[in-house]
DNA sequence: GAATACTTGACTGTTTTACTCAGTTATGTA
DNA sequence: TACATAACTGAGTAAAACAGTCAAGTATTC
């Protein structure tokens, strides 16, 4: 299994998309502002979840990215899925050739994990995460930051294209290698 | 989350010690061919195992390492924990500072999500892996190799510090970074 | 005292991560 | 038509993590 800042980041991403679900296109400078991800790296992002067919986008002023699903029908493991390769707990991946092209004395127990994650991570939804209240409440404090930064003007506090920016990258994997 | 060959190595290693738990002290060379795990970095982990009171050794001919409890009191969880740092996946790992000192968007769903995966490992224990059949048929066959290298002396095959270990390590991670 | 086996700690090549940088292309608006 | 905006692309990179290796012990038994 994989989960590293690029899953999370992708989650959160197309969860502030859902939150915006109905106010048109979503620009991606603002969901680095609300979100505190690096402009550059989330254009990264979307572009494999454009390939992935769960995002589309309009250029030009006014543009942005639009789920193409309803948020309900768009699922946590598959965004997952979309950026990291896969959530897969096993050394082979599946293939039982762990040890000496048989499977290795824990190939099942990693097996029965991924399992585990992947029904969990796909029985939620973005729309259920919309709905709950922690989120929301979360979602209207980013939104007045959004708000502030509009008034102040993008001015020195958020140069076009960013010199350092403060997010500090600190580890919290889920990696299985 | 974290889930790297290093905790699968441990879970592997200790659960070998589970099913050699009546054989006395169970050397780290054994468990190396068996498992396929390089000697060099079974001692590492086994340093890091029993300073968290997971087993004891016993040095000289005849030596070895042990369980201290009983396989049925050893839980997959606590083995993970004890050599890779958490299974937590949360980016600020449970401290709610993930976005500005506060609180990210999806901070409870990766909260949640640990929680799922805390919970399904520990409630599998050295001994429910013991009595597993395809657990018994891996060791059964495993059990072999040992004989074969015995009975042909480790001669070339398996020189005493060794040149090059054959595993490919190839990624399989469930990492949360 | 030789062999066995654990113990410690430093070191290392490779890969992955999490970005940045520099540019290009498309589109709406003045 | 110029411009601003915003999506796109691809290459590059510093730092960290990974998965070990290597070398030199110390303790114990035969």
């Amino acid at each position: 299994m994989r989960l590293t800042a690029k899953g999370r980041y992708a989650v959160t991403a197309m969860l502030d998309l859902a939150l915006h679900h109905d106010q048109g296109p979503v620009a991606l400078a603002d969901i680095a502002t609300r979100q505190g991800i690096s402009l550059s790296y989330l254009e990264q992002l979307f572009s494999q979840l454009r390939k992935r067919g769960l995002v589309d986008s309009t250029r030009g002023p006014g543009g942005g990215y639009r789920l193409v699903l309803e948020p309900g029908a768009i699922v946590v493991y598959d965004v997952i899925g979309a950026v990291d390769e896969s959530m897969d707990t096993t050394r082979c991946h599946g293939k039982e050739n762990c040890q000496d092209d048989e499977r290795c004395l824990t190939h099942d127990l990693w097996t029965d994990l991924s399992h585990q994650i992947r029904e969990f991570l796909s029985g939620i939804d973005l729309a259920q995460l919309v709905e709950r209240r922690r989120v929301r409440e979360v979602a209207r404090r980013q939104q007045q930051v959004t708000v502030q930064v509009e008034r102040d003007g993008p001015g020195r506090l958020e140069p076009r294209r960013s010199s350092h920016s403060s997010q500090v990258s600190e580890p919290a994997r889920i990696a299985t290698r």
